[in-house]
DNA sequence: CATGAATGAGCATTCATTCAT
DNA sequence: AATGAATGAATGCTCATTCAT
């Protein structure tokens, strides 16, 4: 009995602690949009949750860890939509494309915290190399290698070629994020053209 | 006599405060790529130059004021090399883009502050809309379009290309920026091929 | 029965509680002698045990009364050092100033936490005032004056007697701290021939 | 004519530094006295100023800074009686030695900062090693060895004595910061018949 | 126009202490 | 009695900006 007691108290803890570490990330997440990241301060993050500042100490170190939790939170849930993409292409390369550029304009900006305040997001993510920037950049490689099978495109360099597609994803939503009434889906099939010419020719 | 004077004075004033502005920036730039933009205060750059704290509020309001003014003066820079590409390009359109592409990644990465500390040129300047960044867009934007005259290629969206091409260009220039020992031809060749290939594929 | 085991129990938590508070001071110890008694916080202290931080306040109400304890208690262990050299003595003068010095310098300065971070002991206690502190200046006063019932060095004030061989045993111990090489014997050897010559020359 | 200003108002400048330099060490002695180097804080110390907070790290990078600034000047202050003591002894061993604790003893124990909070000086001094500290001790020792030029004394190690004379000097001080109606005078004949025989006990 | 010390709001961070569990 | 996360006042320190000289 105690110890189901003690138990049960434990399990409350240790839910407070998790509800305290999303009220942090929530809140930071808000405030990142809004205020943007280098302008806002830790008092800022704290001030919107309901907790005392020095809480803020228990689960981050710097805004800064706050910023790479969140944003490999984001990769992290952008990942799947990559492989729904490559899942639901089956094999149609064009289509592949064409869905992983949508997704990645449609994954709410607010989530990969693009706009005029944080324009960070996978180039950070390929710059600082966080663990979740290389998986996701991985996982695009080996998506892309795998069309290669029967000998085409196999003499691309697939850094050069998924820097390539970030680069362009990450600028034209840019685009998306200045101006909401810009096309989603003009944007990726845009891309995909883009993209699938571009690797044609490539010799 | 006197008048004369004063005009020499004058004129060495002017140059005095030329040479101040000029000192400033130098010092910043250094700063910029030693330190990184985030990390450094004012007092930092000025104590890189024999001025006074005081002095660099004459010149500059804040810090961000330096980095723009650095960043339109490095994209007043490159600006030309585009325009060379251009020209010497003789209407050939791939070797414009191999030339636009070659010049943006020998640029010196410093003068562009391209490094781990600053990775926000170009971006940062589609992003700011800065007047050197948007004429930069635009000449771009211009030389592109010359080569519709012809009815070819006129149906792009040439915001969608431009920042495209600036996309690949970023990533790409980051993966330079990482490795010195990646070869620039062998990235301006792919981008060419790519972009060549990307723009013929739009339908 | 049951009152057999609730003895027990009590008998049991008796024991734990000690166990605890054996566990603190040891702990504080090694903290002030490594970290240094300002420079450490009661975070410092709980953490080298197994107890949780609130725990601390069972046992103390300050980082200082740790401190106190801890020096009474090293007072309390010395004293009888004291005693023995007194007793061992068996009414030699020489020979007991000798004893007691050389046990001040023997006493492991671990105990005494003499060291770089913590110069308090010995002139703390005397400043400070506490019980420990009282009755081992009391002891050795006793000590001193059963040296003079025959009407020897009686007329000397000996709280002046007492504080100059404290202060001489305490700047001696400061140079043993400091420099392992020197030899506790030939330390003590001056003490007491100084201290004797002293006395001696007292009018 | 400009010069001449310029000059003076850099003057002026130097001088306010001064000014405030001094202001700070003031406070800080006050400080340190009422509230104990321990317990207070840099602000505590500015409030007693007519400074601003940020102004006390142009001057000081620590409160540490401070008191070891303070106490060096304390001891430099405080060396020059020393010597007077000594050339006023002319040649007379003893006259030295008394003239030295009487001017100890009487040397504002405000000036030393010695009182139930900072039971610090000399002991800090010998401990910190600082080079006033430093510059002290081997004063004192100079004049120590002095004395024996005709031999006498000369087989004593100058580093015991001079440590011994001052943890008398540190003890019996602290008799007298406790209890002000002690008199110096008879603190210093004590100090000086006990250090004479003292020394010529040692074999 | 240059100087550079003074300013003080502002921030990150610490840590003794509390208290619900 | 033990736990350990939450608390928030307290503090050291930074730094853009001002301004008397």
């Amino acid at each position: 009995m105690d110890n189901f007691e003690e138990t049960k108290n434990h399990k409350k803890r240790i839910e407070n602690k998790l509800r305290n570490r999303e009220q942090i990330l929530n809140a930071a997440r808000l405030v990142f949009l809004e205020i943007g990241y280098e302008s806002c301060n830790i008092r800022d993050i704290i001030r919107r949750t309901d907790l005392a500042s020095g809480t803020f100490y228990n689960y981050f170190k710097t805004k800064e860890e706050v910023f790479i939790a969140l944003h490999d939170n984001a990769l992290a849930r952008f990942r799947p939509h990559i492989k729904t993409a490559f899942e639901e292409a089956n094999g149609d390369f064009g289509k592949f494309i064409y869905k992983a550029f949508l997704s990645y304009f449609n994954f709410k900006s607010e989530e990969l915290l693009i706009n005029s305040h944080n324009n960070k997001i996978l180039s950070a993510s390929a710059n600082n190399q966080t663990p979740e920037a290389v998986a996701l950049f991985d996982e695009i490689s080996t998506y892309l290698n795998s069309f290669c099978i029967d000998g085409k495109y196999c003499h691309i360099n697939s850094q050069y070629l998924v820097s390539s597609c970030i680069g362009i994803a990450q600028e034209l939503g840019r685009i998306l994020a200045r101006d909401e009434s810009q096309s989603a889906h003009e944007l990726a099939k845009f891309s995909t053209q883009f993209v699938i010419g571009g690797i044609l020719n490539i010799k």
